[in-house]
DNA sequence: TTGGCAATCTGTAACGTTTCAGTATACTGG
DNA sequence: CCAGTATACTGAAACGTTACAGATTGCCAA
């Protein structure tokens, strides 16, 4: 046997990261059995396993990530796809924060991967499937019938989706019950005697869009008041045309005097769009809306607000993709909130 | 020679994803000459090179990820740590898609490395050059005397900072210029006759709060106006903190007519501080903010603004780190935006 | 002719991990 | 005492890539 001595055949000296072959080295073992001893497999003697990873624990052993990768094509990673320009502020930084969370104490790690507007939002998706970058993933802005979804499904990657989808199949999910929160704002508004309401709606083609006006709808009738259409706007135009849009609407005949915001930003451009039009909010109208953080009573104290909270959203989109990941039920891992009930101003 | 079949010797079967094996075999060549003709290496044949480039675009090969990693050490990864308890919502999302903008069309992935105000903000650092985790990393709240920075330094290991150190150490950063910004206020709000202010400075200890106080007191010695002392809040502090303690600076015989704040989260607490105390602002008292989404003139008309581009910023920085990463000099890799002027609600 | 050299290309080893197919040892029941 | 088997461990191969150290060919100068 001609055995040459290799660049590594001294291992163990000291500076260099720690591997499975210095762990070897240093309790006299082969690295299959360090391997498994590290992850408690029942063929390695019960000394041997305590023995091995006190060691390991003592030098900071951590293994390789791309060693595990490559051998096994496990990546540790989630991604979260994220539209670069229609995202909404902090609603961002939430969910991310609400995923680092709960992946804190597990090997993974969070990419963020973006896509823009004009691209195909199929595309980053197709991405991380063929070049195996992530071992599951998180969408949001999701629609009824998501081709995203769709194609995880098929080539069965973990995913999990913010917000629902309506196709038939089922995939873990996080979502608001929009229709709920529509609801109370009808019902709340009805109940300060206002009954002509106006709904600034989520984007036109996403699934809460449909649950948010058929819980407004639904609620009209029940409470008996009727609808102000207000369909030039949604939440995903800007700052400026929701504005001039909600004054053109507020100098009408038969303006609003109750209007359903579904996100803050929004809200702002609505309320000052009120004012343009030379009105009084709490006064002339009532404004319910949607925020995740609570800054809309600091800007007026008239707003009426319902809480959604995307951190718990983060966490709870993460829980679902490590579940599936790990091997539960799909359909078991769905979520979905219970809005807040509409607060006003306190104190 | 014991030529046994291995489990991979008929490759180019089609449905598994493409590898440099899969391309030596297509184009009858050696793995080794496949992959430098694909990294354009001189000694590869002209016509070699553009036979196996054709090929592997045809057949869509994309390298593995895992494989250059565990060979090279390089993981194309940058990562962004951020602190998820203070560091203020929108801020967040708008530097992650600065950063993605720039990597976009590199093969770099971007992922979040979070910490949590208990723990010692060297702890995310130290764990990614430890596990070698990043090619280069990008940390924010940075600290005159930045143990993060120094740390990596020593390491060797590519990154940048959102804000200076003052170390006497060379590296890449980028940040506003406080200074200019701070003086800008102070000379604005003179400038329409206020002569007493107060400011609500950056967290105490990082650099940019040197910087802004600066900025302020110069200005103000400049100007002939007086400080009135409101050092009992920094932007850190909580939404009812700064409007509890606003409330009372406002209700003082000596009270501010003018206020420069650092942050519009923090400004929207100061409104309502103000207002808490019964003034009105822009006849009382005015406040320049710095903002970094177009809300504070929908929140209150009367406020001035000074507009910073944090998705600039976070582009800024992606470009630093790969600049350094690709042998750039770290020294030339420093830029410091001027803030816009300070701007009062148009039209 | 021969030695040298440039131009192209190639096999092998190695990165750190897990899995497959064992091997060595001790113990069991007949 | 032996076959059979459970227990505890091990080497080699493989994942996909790059770097090192050649190998082969043709050509030119001496």
């Amino acid at each position: 046997m001609d055995r040459r001595i290799t660049k590594k055949d001294d291992d163990a000296s000291g500076k260099e990261r720690p591997t499975l072959k210095t762990l070897a080295f240093m309790t006299g073992l082969g690295v299959t059995t360090v391997s498994r001893a590290l992850k408690d497999a029942p063929e390695i003697g019960a000394e041997t396993r305590r023995r091995v990873q006190l060691v390991a624990k003592q030098i900071g052993y951590r293994p390789n990530r791309a060693g595990v990768r490559l051998r096994t094509g496990k990546t540790n990673v989630i991604s979260l796809v994220l539209n670069t320009e229609h995202e909404l502020m902090s609603f961002v930084s939430d969910i991310i924060y609400g995923v680092t969370e709960v992946i804190a104490d597990t090997p993974y790690h969070l990419i963020v991967t973006p896509y823009s507007r004009s691209q195909d939002p199929l595309d980053p998706v197709r991405y991380l499937v063929e070049t195996g970058s992530a071992d599951g993933v998180i969408i949001s802005r999701t629609q009824p019938n998501d081709p995203r979804a769709r194609y995880m499904l098929e080539r069965g990657i973990p995913f999990a989706t913010h917000g629902r989808t309506d196709m038939g199949l089922v995939h873990p999910y996080h979502d608001l019950d929009n229709y709920a929160f529509a609801g109370e704002a009808v019902r709340y508004l009805a109940g300060r005697g206002r009954n002509r309401l106006a709904l600034v709606t989520p984007p036109v083609g996403l699934t809460y869009y449909g649950h948010t006006v058929n819980g407004f709808a639904d609620a009209l009738s029940e409470v008996g008041a009727s609808e102000v259409p207000f369909n030039t706007v949604s939440i995903d135009h800007t700052i400026e045309q929701i504005r001039m849009r909600t004054a053109q609407l507020m100098r009408r005949d038969n303006r609003p005097d109750g209007i359903v915001s579904s996100a803050a930003a929004a809200t702002l451009a609505v309320v000052a769009g009120i004012e343009d039009a030379g009105l009084k909010l709490g006064r002339d109208v009532d404004v319910v809306s949607k925020q995740s953080s609570d800054l809309l009573h600091l800007f007026r104290r008239e707003l009426l607000v319902v809480n959604e909270n995307f951190r718990l959203a983060g966490s709870e989109l993460a829980r679902a993709v490590l579940g599936w990941i790990g091997g539960k039920e799909p359909g078991s891992l769905q979520s979905l909130s219970k809005p807040s009930e509409v607060l006003p101003y306190r104190g």
